[in-house]
DNA sequence: TTATAAATAGAAATGATTTCTATTTATAAT
DNA sequence: ATTATAAATAGAAATCATTTCTATTTATAA
């Protein structure tokens, strides 16, 4: 917490209670939520906290690399922590019952990148993974 | 086309002018397209086609297996045609320029989801990857 | 040719996300 | 501690993709 608490800091973002509440929610959690969700699970501790507000919080967040997106089926936003240290490539696994997010720390970039050369006369740049399953707990 | 048109038959769907201008236009472009996109490329051909129907026959040629979702970071819908023989794997390869849709015929589940098992002691149950760089012709 | 269900147009609703403005607050300098 | 300042926030309102609804039109099988 004090780590995330520091990026804040670092980036010339004050210390707010709504920021800290929602950095402490996500480490709560463990699992994606989307902003929606964010503001019912906060409406108690900050009845005032307003949509917008968790938008710009959690946009912000993301740009510094507390959170990341999270790619999801319908098409809405959806954040997590993300407790990898910066610019280390990883993908996500989410737990389709729980939603918790877990990092993998496993790609294959280089075999795909030389597939889409041989194969394809492309030049991958880019790519992203999600996969999705059940976790230790609910399996 | 007319694979695609027989495939509208085999599922019950009438064969319109408006269902086959959009499955010409997929086929012509070959390119991944959202639903307002296909509108206006359709525009002068069919001056009345209306939104709502764009995103209904859409749905319906998705689920019928002859246009594919492609997920983009805008996180709006895009289509593209999808000439992979049923439920056989793949990913899709887009370029950041001509938005032009690759199908890629390489996979590395088995891998992915050894590492979830190992790692995280979790169990992968599905996963996608988009792959983002420059076709043959943008390099 | 006709009867029928399916397909469509167009208006309207929905709902996520963004923008805007006035007010409040964290923080650095005193 | 106090104060000045820019940054952060609330709340209303706008935007825009997507969906729903209803009346009308059309493809197709008999």
């Amino acid at each position: 917490m004090d780590t995330l608490l520091e990026k804040l800091k670092e980036n010339n973002l004050k210390n707010t209670p709504k920021r800290r509440a929602v950095i402490g929610l996500f480490l709560r959690e463990g699992a994606s939520l989307s902003p929606c969700r964010v503001r019912i699970l906060l409406k108690k501790k900050l009845p005032k906290l307003g949509l917008p507000t968790v938008y710009r919080i959690l946009d912000e967040l993301e740009k510094i690399g507390v959170l990341v997106k999270v790619q999801t089926d319908d098409r809405k936003l959806h954040y997590s922590i993300c407790s990898m240290p910066e610019n280390r490539h990883h993908h996500h696994f989410i737990c389709r019952k729980c939603k918790k997010v877990k990092e993998v720390e496993y790609c294959n970039f280089k075999d795909v990148s030389r597939f889409i050369r041989d194969k394809l006369k492309c030049v991958a740049e880019s790519h992203s993974m999600q996969i999705e399953g059940l976790c230790e707990k609910c399996i």
